[in-house]
DNA sequence: GTGAAAGCGCTAACAC
DNA sequence: GTGTTAGCGCTTTCAC
């Protein structure tokens, strides 16, 4: 059977000796609606086995003005951060009868304008991303021009859409506190992209703590300037070669504290003698590590699947939610890559989790 | 603007005062080629500029009967060994102006199944596939009925389509001559899902291995019968509770070292004084663990560049070339995670290589 | 230089 | 209980 020459519903109809129609019926299911005979519709199931009839979703797209078929943007799907929530929101639009065309914008806006001209070519329903985070234009047209829409991890207060993030100030305040607790009065930071929303809150979570505290804020101490591994590690050499080395490092991101883990390896220090550190973003192997890492946590899977549902009743309810927003609380995840330099009593205790 | 009043080609023609025919020729850049004066392109231009015209795909497709988009379907997007090979798929397919349908098989059968009929029905051009790797038979009449079909890291030895695959036998030879070597003599191994071609290989190179050095072979030192997590932690807990208990331990895939790990954690071993492991499948944490790990990389970028290449030759020359498989080289990196028992001297030197 | 018309495969309003 | 027809938005053959 060659691929030019498909079954359709005309050649089953004349196959038959019915009208596509009641071909088109019946394997809708709609027969009983249409009171179609249990004769006719046997002898179109039957025929529409042989001929391996595969429906054109093309087709029906097109005429029906609705794909089943919703854009997933994400920045790197190689960076498990963005795999798990890809794969989250796999499998809930898959329960819920969706398909997903798939955009890696590789971190660049470029590609991520691209990417959205492309899903709106191909009639998607709806598109959840996690943008790169440094322009809102494109997404506040595609939104205004009613394309449901849902981002997740970074958010534009100016854009008025759904979203999901990370409760990514609160997370960073907790990091920081617990190294204060510790008695590290010099914490270095290394930042991903500056002004995206994460960043920004991380940022800001950072130096929130030291103010609570006291303590003044060195804003040399705050290094980097993108999410990526290269960063973590250019950035954490340079900190580490700063006199008097800071005590402490706030990695931003998974892939910057990895980085940073080189950096540190390669300069030949310990964690924690040497240098603490704690990152954001828990992974599978950072309880393994040569020095088990504390970690801030995010709830990835949740993110995906309340980002589908927030989707899915853009698409089915066909109005927008303005600023519906929904804000996931992370965890600290204590293990040992924090020395403990002194214990300071803090007043705001903050609620925090050991592992196991 | 809404959704439902899109320009089209039609409102551009009204507004200009041409034809469709015209409009589509000049925004298909055939202007020159139907000689459309200077005056008409520009209008035409300017019109489809104003109106935010987008070209609806799914109509030229149906027309077409080309998408310019290609199915991937990838056991989990969530095991960074995937999402890897997903995300040079995705780089490479947007170079060549492919876009991509994704789906998460998540290690099932019946959801690969329905995936690849899912795929057919949006007339993807073609599709690339990890397979969950129990049957052929669908891929095989999906083949046969002249889809352009590319299979990633498993492979049926009776299914006639291109293929991309490590070097499973050897990568597993490697490794477990290097822990021979070493005077490791009871080498246990945690294995995937039997019977699929990457488990078969790993086990047959692991079977030979022992038999170039006259190893008997102790076929229950054989346990676990999946790729992921949790089998590697339940079969490792068993494994480290037999007595004798096996001096090394060859994991078959990244997840299974993962669950590995935690076991010898919970049984308060050490690596390598108390148990010696190897994994399959390098990853960027393996140099930081605990242990820094001796792994058996596999170049998974290469498999997502080489998959797509071959993609793209069957759908552009439209013929399907039978067996055209890609076996990539796997390098075996050591690290720490392998205690040296005894200097075996070993006739048949293999190539390894050591990092940095 | 430009247009009319057919048709890709499907659904749905309106017959009868 | 079933069919006719129009049309989704596009490309392309043929015509002038």
């Amino acid at each position: 059977m060659d691929k030019s020459k498909r079954a359709t519903l005309k050649s089953i109809a004349d196959r038959v000796g019915v009208s596509v129609t009641t071909v088109s019926r019946v394997l809708n299911n709609q027969s009983t609606r249409y009171r179609i005979s249990k004769k006719t519709e046997e002898a179109i199931r039957q025929v529409a086995e042989e001929l391996h009839y595969i429906p054109n979703q093309l087709a029906r797209g097109l005429r029906l003005k609705q794909t089943h078929t919703i854009g997933l943007v994400i920045p790197d799907v190689s960076n498990p951060f963005f795999a798990s929530i890809a794969h989250c929101v796999e499998i809930e639009a898959r329960k819920a009868g969706y398909s997903i065309m798939f955009c890696d914008s590789q971190e660049d806006t470029q590609v991520e304008i691209d990417s959205l001209r492309l899903l709106q070519n191909r009639k998607v329903d709806g598109i959840i991303i996690c943008p790169v985070g440094k322009d809102a234009k494109y997404l506040e047209r595609l939104h205004n021009n009613g394309m449901p829409l849902v981002v997740v991890d970074r958010y534009f207060p100016e854009l008025k859409c759904p979203y999901v993030v990370s409760d990514n100030y609160n997370g960073a305040v907790e990091a920081i506190n617990y190294l204060i607790e510790n008695g590290h009065q010099t914490i270095a930071c290394i930042q991903g992209i500056p002004h995206t929303s994460v960043n920004n809150d991380r940022i800001r979570g950072y130096k929130h703590a030291h103010e609570i505290h006291n303590i003044p804020l060195d804003e040399s101490l705050i290094a980097g300037d993108d999410f990526g591994e290269t960063n973590g590690y250019v950035a954490a050499k340079l900190l580490l070669h700063r006199i008097p080395r800071p005590s402490a490092i706030f990695a931003v991101s998974n892939l910057i504290s990895l980085g940073a883990l080189r950096a540190i390896s390669e300069e030949g220090l310990n964690i924690p003698e040497d240098i603490s550190i704690i990152s954001f973003d828990d992974q599978p192997y950072s309880k393994y590590l040569s020095t088990p890492m504390t970690t801030v946590t995010q709830q990835k899977t949740e993110m995906g699947h309340i980002a589908f549902k927030l989707l899915l009743e853009q698409i089915e309810s066909n109005t927008h939610f303005d600023n519906k927003g929904v804000i996931l609380p992370t965890k600290l995840i204590i293990r040992n890559s924090v020395k403990k330099l002194a214990q300071v009593s803090i007043e705001k205790q903050v609620s925090i989790e050991k592992e196991e």
